[in-house]
DNA sequence: TTGAAAGCGCTAACAT
DNA sequence: ATGTTAGCGCTTTCAA
């Protein structure tokens, strides 16, 4: 059933049932009113493929999210819907892997549903120019920005928070509770990633204290999953490793942290402190609660929206806004003579 | 860009351009080189509303995923792709929110991709047959039945779990472990929706042992969030009700109920033991580890899959899938005396 | 208020 | 091996 059986079907034009199915107002009522009742009667569905193909929208931004299962992007969607609804835009989301291209899928993505813009949601760190000169639309990085990359400042907006500062605040956290050998859980120090920018922020803190890294007290887990969380962190305790306190550099990563600390017989905060980043909601209803740096998730997907709009109606420039981590007090931390 | 400058740009032909694009065999390999080249150096990004507009796929099938955050999705996603890609075939993805209409969604989705059938993963227990028929494909729904609709058997296929005899099998674990007063967390029993089917199971589990339902250990939470559950934990506790185990429609609710019980100065399992359905990894880190009914996500996913092509390729019937929970032992269940 | 017709960008006959 | 051309289903001028 397409529009032109459907013509038929009603003993009129294409033209009037496309004005009639999309609420023109030059549509005689009675015309209408038959035009809906026979569409629904005979399930008639508009194909949107040849609508997008003929549309010139204008009020649409597309969302590539990469990452199927993290959490912490669910509250940065809503908040990116809800903004671009008030500001009266749609958006026409994407889901994708780790492992596949946000830039080539937003091209793509942008070219077909007629986008103003794009806002990519987790992604890249290290963007050349020639790869991002696909994209026909400005683009806003949403919880990350281009660290590792050699694209110009001026050729893309950003807005996350600042990984390096925000783990320089929570290990500075615990070295001023008095911890002195502190642990850092990650992915990877050197992936060209959030995490290395947290491991960067780190280093930092320690440096500020007059201490320096020791290698034996970096488990890098290879990836974000709670199973690799636990085993590095089971490694670093078999190792021998001593430590009062552990830097997490995700919410979910100190969780499986804490069981591995617990299944080896040590209590948090008792036996060692935790702090991360992210402030999930589900780590406010363990048992401790954890002690976190809470990356403002409204906030973040209210700004990449508003970032967008000043570069596709405004007609303003590329920026970058850091927006800031709040502490979230939990019960993992404890302070140390 | 499109396909005309880009022949023009090319010196050949948009049919030639084409076939160079996408692979097929009958193009001059230096002029296959040229287009490919030509394509990158000026950014060109084919139109997949074009291509979609004109394909007459056949090797692709929909999956329309309802409910953002739910976690519990991720693995049984994972396996429905890469069973699809095994058999050959390809999966269109679609995201959307709770209150948004899969069905009209799917369809939309079917008819602009050209789609051999559909999978709808998580969903509503009520359709009735007026409102499936704009579905012009084969549909399957994965981990959730029609239970309370109208629509006939014989017309939609369905892979999940008994909903109602796994929170069976959960109350009578407590029972059997000496419990006799047991509460219920949900999100709301009278909701026509898979919740609804677990109440049904606590209930009849609780017959079986010859006792009734206590409305007063009844905790309805009108909703799935941590927050929701949590509140509605707190009122059963606050209203001074008894009961020495818990059963948790999912598990995310069981992690904010054991928080409830903590903040209450009740020990899981000590004071009160706590059995949920679901089976989440991150439930098997935290402190208790959760006894719960694990659903085979992966199964759920593969026999989703395996359904639909039943129904696409092989010409087969509609059918009716139950797979099997499976109890994961944890830390949160005592025997009593 | 309605209809005829052009055309969105692409693929796939069909012709050469 | 390549070009010509007819649509795919829809929206939107333009004319009536």
């Amino acid at each position: 059933m397409n529009i032109k059986s459907l013509a038929e079907l009603c003993g009129v034009s294409v033209s009037t049932v496309s004005r009639a199915l999309n609420g023109h107002p030059d549509v005689n009522p009675a015309v209408r009113e038959r035009v809906l009742q026979t569409a629904k009667a005979h399930h008639y569905v508009p194909n949107n493929a040849a609508r997008d193909l003929v549309s010139r929208r204008t009020d649409a931004m597309g969302l590539v999210i990469r990452g199927l299962g993290n959490i912490f992007f669910t509250p940065v969607i809503q908040s990116i819907e809800k903004t671009a609804q008030e500001r009266g835009y749609t958006v026409v989301t994407c889901q994708i892997n780790t492992d596949d291209d946000e830039l080539m899928t937003g091209a793509a993505l942008a070219r077909s549903k007629k986008l103003k813009g794009l806002i990519f949601l987790g992604g890249r760190c290290d963007y050349t120019p020639a790869q991002t000169e696909i994209l026909s639309v400005p683009f806003v990085c949403c919880t990350y920005r281009n660290s590792f990359g050699s694209l110009a400042q001026t050729a893309y907006s950003s807005v996350t928070v600042d990984d390096e500062a925000a783990a320089f605040d929570a290990v500075r956290y615990l070295l001023e509770k008095g911890h002195r050998r502190v642990a850092i859980l990650l992915s990877s120090a050197g992936d060209h990633s959030v995490g290395a920018l947290r491991y960067a922020g780190y280093k930092k803190a320690l440096e500020s204290f007059g201490l320096s890294v020791d290698p034996a007290l970096v488990a890098e887990a290879g990836g974000y999953s709670l199973h690799r969380a636990y085993n590095a962190m089971k490694r670093l305790i078999d190792g021998g490793a001593e430590f009062t306190a552990l830097f997490a550099a995700a919410d979910t990563m100190a969780l499986a942290a804490e069981r591995a600390l617990y299944d080896a017989g040590r209590k948090v905060p008792a036996d060692c402190s935790v702090i991360a980043i992210d402030g999930l909601s589900v780590t406010q209803y363990t048992v401790p609660v954890l002690t976190t740096l809470i990356q403002p998730a409204a906030e973040l997907g209210a700004t990449a929206v508003s970032l967008l709009l000043e570069l596709t109606e405004g007609g303003g420039e590329n920026r970058h806004v850091l927006v800031r981590t709040a502490l979230r007090p939990g019960e993992s931390v404890r302070e140390i003579r």
